[in-house]
DNA sequence: ATTTTCTATTTTGTCGACAATCTAGGTTCA
DNA sequence: TGAACCTAGATTGTCGACAAAATAGAAAAT
């Protein structure tokens, strides 16, 4: 398993990580305003640490800022779903190639390692796969890629976002299995070095992910 | 030519411009620390709206901020720009394949006719092209892929940073005609509304440009 | 009745001051 | 001599208050 645990330092960071939180799991609503005054007397904390976390959420894409209106938290659109995907497809994609070539040996092994333990799951049906492996599993690649800028704008920017979509959505598919057979022959292409086809599996992955909760959006 | 406006409305949003451009421009060194309590002075402005601003120059990776401590302007490095080239070449390869898709008849003509009025300035050796044209170029594209998150990562976060390595390295290149020869087929592709090949050259275009601005690097 | 204008209230933007943390320099101890 | 430890200064983080702008509601005009 692959640890990413950011370590708020000040009270700005807890404050950030927990808005964060509570808007990625639809605590706070899609949509609706973020009052500095009332947070910060909610919060126990003042209006300054609170602009200083609204200001970082709206830089990962989770809020909208208008001046001398306000912030407000994201809605989710399908079209905002789409073109999501899109970055994702592009980045993740790019990950995927660069992965194949910089990746140490004892990295891959340890994502086929992965792979092999998440394969019981599957197999056994627990569905706890989608949530937490899938991401699991691309960290891990983004991480592979040792790219600062593409770690950067994928884990600390539009991550967020996809969870957003995809736990306000209830994704809980049956697309785990289909998905995880995606996930080997990826790694099977990074394990070859085979960079041009690691990218293209990747971006045909993260579209028919994108085609799957597209689905669910219209249903 | 495409005017790309950011009006400043809050305090905030003046020194923040400003202290992009004098980070782009070199007028702050690569590198160097930002005082806030020195910068407050020199700006005559509070020290909360330079918190903000160097907040926001962090978001789009000009400086870089460790709690406690402060901020620095980021330093250039081989590594980093061709990090940077790598990110640019997936997202504006994107850029272009959905520009391709979503551009409007008028937007393609206009793009015709900017590179036609562009010629001239080739043919007649005006080295300004490689500066302003270039980006006007690239813009064009990046508007036209009609999507919000590229849209934002791009001209918001990216160029800056790409500016920054172009005017600190001092780019007046001999790639001018290539590069606008290259510009040309992407446009044709995408007049021809061919996704696939459009994304392709604007890759491959960005590749070369990352080569050629490497090689300076070097020398 | 509808629209416009004005006013009161609320919300955001900016400021200066205080608290907490880090840095540098010197001192003490081995 | 060198390393660990303290102390003084400077820098960042946080706070509460004031200024400026936007919103909502009532009053006035058409």
């Amino acid at each position: 398993m692959v640890i990413f645990k950011e370590q708020a330092i000040t009270a700005s960071d807890k404050v950030f990580f927990r808005l964060r939180k509570e808007i990625v799991d639809g605590v706070i609503l899609a949509g609706s305003k973020l009052s500095e005054t009332e947070l910060s007397t909610n919060y126990a904390v003042s209006r300054a640490v609170i602009r200083e976390a609204i200001n970082r959420l709206e830089a990962c894409h989770l809020v909208e800022r208008k001046a001398n209106i306000g912030a407000r938290v994201v809605s989710l659109t399908p079209e905002g779903l789409i073109e999501l995907y899109q970055v994702r497809e592009s980045l993740e994609g790019m990950a995927a190639r660069l992965a194949a070539k910089n990746m140490s040996e004892d990295e891959i092994a340890d994502l086929n390692a992965l792979l092999n333990s998440q394969s019981d799951e599957v197999k056994n049906a627990e569905l706890y796969y989608q949530e937490a492996g899938d991401l699991d599993f691309h960290y891990r690649i983004i991480q592979g890629s040792k790219n600062a800028y593409l770690i950067s704008m994928l884990v600390n920017g539009l991550y967020h976002l996809v969870r957003m979509y995809r736990v306000q959505l209830g994704m809980a598919g049956p697309r785990v299995t289909s998905a995880f057979d995606e996930h080997k022959n990826i790694v099977q292409a990074i394990s070859l070095r085979d960079s041009e086809l690691a990218e293209m599996l990747m971006r045909r992955h993260i579209m028919y992910s994108k085609n799957n909760i597209k689905a669910k959006l219209q249903s």
